[in-house]
DNA sequence: ACCAATGCGACAAAATGCGTCGCCTGAAAA
DNA sequence: TTTTCAGGCGACGCATTTTGTCGCATTGGT
């Protein structure tokens, strides 16, 4: 006979196995993953029935029976254990993480780690901190651009079909929002931009590699087929070389160097572009500030943000793209007459 | 005699009673805890004693002894066991999170969620997915800008002075680098933007409200005194009414009116601006794009960050900044001679 | 030096866990 | 329709384990 430390053991091991709502498991499923996991935890179908009964009477786990079979999990979606216990700290910077996360990941991943949010949000509740939510506040950069609702299935089966490295079948609604279309997809990677989720995939038999957003597909169906990936093909090298995002202008870096007001500066104080900046006041006033870092789209979105509060120097090549915006900005709010109609309309309105 | 399930869920219990590594607690001190926790839990001493050390075979605790008193404690760190376990997608979707916060969060939060992120990589190492690592990436939007690095201490200070409404002492090194003071703070809320974070403080006696970035302090020692709030604080009306960020500049919504190229109009499809947002086909070949967004400074960098792509048509006071900014950097970048001189030697080098 | 606290080995008794057997039920196959 | 089979469940009995108790050893404080 076993020892009874290890039936509390084995206790704890079958808890482990079911799974949480949605989902569930056959007595003799769990059964067989239990002998796998521990050969050690090896006893009869009737122990283990009996096993399963005495723990839905203290867990929340419950069973459905179809058939004769009966199928477990656990109760509530959000229910969450864990050892060792989380810490106010820990629960804390979950909470944090919430924040920023929300406006940032797609809903329905975000949708995933619900769990461990409510669990922090109780405990902070409980335990001192009612007062917390109300001391802590993030502030965003940028406007809350609403993110684009993708379907849980959707968002489920893309991750299965990259997962079981196979082929996809969905409904695709094309951009110009009419009419939609059943696509076959070869799933090569996902790729998050702000909290928009692309599929990288090949469609059908082509070979021609495309970008397909989760929250214009509906119907996922999973295939049995595998997906094939080209040869050689790699995600981040994919996305480095051909730069579909076109957000990586080179590989290198570049040596940058801006003239900016002082409260940009200040801001630059905290917040450095690089590790190697370098900050001299220059001789009109504003500060001069000089670093190291990656030429990009991006890099160009953010200087072009601060508007005439920051002057690009160097390189050569910058100060002209900054130049030509500049001539084009003043062309476009100098020249009255070049505004659309409608555009003309609206200024009459306010 | 107990049942197998009553002693699970004890152990549960207990494993749930032992603090991380460098807390650690006696074994006397956990079986008051227990009792006080449910007196169900009530057993003989020698029975914890026993508990503990069958527990130790099988999960990562261990104890010191000192003197004649065992001390508990979990051993690594990060160890993490959860009911339910973990789920691939959980496990994914954890990962995801950890590439999104790594450049958004004050690093030591960060850490404190470590275990989370662990725990899923080795799930996802596991289970099927080396893939998983080359399969998805996150294109971040604005340049990395590096963290700045913020104690530990400081942190878990400045949290616990919060948490526990009392008085936090530091070394501040002011702006100039220079010098640091040790300053009384009376710490009223904090506030993270992009990953700096800013205690919301009184300082000494005064009744001035200013902001302290965590990563300037050193030193951290918290006091015995309580601290005071100012009668009807409320952190969120703070940041709402006085702008003491200078973000939002007004409360209310305005109805914005912007012309832009067909690339960033295919942009602003796949994000909102807002829930309301209209595009109609302009006459110059542009597009309309109509929405009602908060009327905030990340607005207007937001809208910079495009340059000419994007004209601002409406409403009146807004196309004036943005004309009044066009002109700036048309000065700017027009005006050779205006740049100070250590651009214009950094412009020959180039 | 003595006392209190704690850990730990030993022991015995209670009873719970477990395998086995058999029956029952429902669904799929024939 | 009948047959077959898989899974669930109740009953039974054995024996292994759990658990409280006791006593001793060790350490630190009074």
């Amino acid at each position: 006979m076993r020892r009874a430390v290890d039936t509390a053991f084995r206790y704890l091991a079958i808890l482990q196995c079911i799974p949480a709502h949605p989902a569930r498991k056959t007595t003799t499923r769990i059964l067989e993953e239990l002998r796998e996991k521990d050969p050690e935890f090896n006893v009869s179908p009737r122990s283990m029935q009996r096993s399963l009964e005495q723990l839905s009477g203290r867990f929340p786990i419950s069973c459905e029976t179809v058939g004769r079979t009966n199928h477990w999990y656990w109760t509530d979606r959000h229910a969450l254990t864990q050892l060792p216990s989380m810490t106010e700290h820990k629960a804390f910077a979950l909470r944090l993480a919430n924040e920023y996360l929300r406006s940032l990941m797609p809903p329905a991943t975000l949708e995933l780690l619900e769990g461990y949010f409510q669990h922090a949000n109780r405990l902070l509740k409980e335990s001192a901190l009612g007062r917390w939510a109300n001391r802590v506040q993030i502030v965003a950069r940028g406007p809350a651009l609403t993110p684009p609702p993708v379907r849980e299935e959707v968002q489920r089966e893309a991750y299965n079909a990259l997962l079981g490295n196979r082929l996809l079948e969905v409904n695709y609604r094309s951009r110009s929002q009419g009419i939609s279309q059943r696509l076959t997809l070869n799933p090569l990677g996902l790729v998050f931009r702000e909290n928009v989720a692309y599929l990288v995939a090949t469609a059908w038999d082509y070979d021609d590699i495309r970008h397909y957003v989760l929250h214009r597909m509906s119907k996922p169906q999973l295939l049995n087929q595998p997906a094939r990936t080209p040869p050689g093909f790699r995600l981040a090298s994919y996305i480095q070389d051909e730069l579909p995002f076109s957000y990586p202008l080179a590989d290198g870096e570049i040596s940058v160097l801006v003239a900016v007001t002082p409260e940009v500066a200040e801001h630059l104080a905290e917040r450095q572009l690089s590790g190697d900046q370098r900050t001299t006041p220059g001789a009109d006033g504003r500060v001069l500030v000089e670093a190291t870092v990656a030429d990009t789209q991006e890099l160009r979105w953010w200087l072009l943000g601060f508007g005439g509060a920051v002057e690009v120097l160097s390189p050569a090549s910058l100060r002209e793209e900054f130049t030509a915006q500049a001539r084009a900005m003043q062309a476009l709010y100098e020249a009255e007459a070049s505004c659309p109609s409608p555009g003309a309309k609206a200024r009459q309105k306010d």
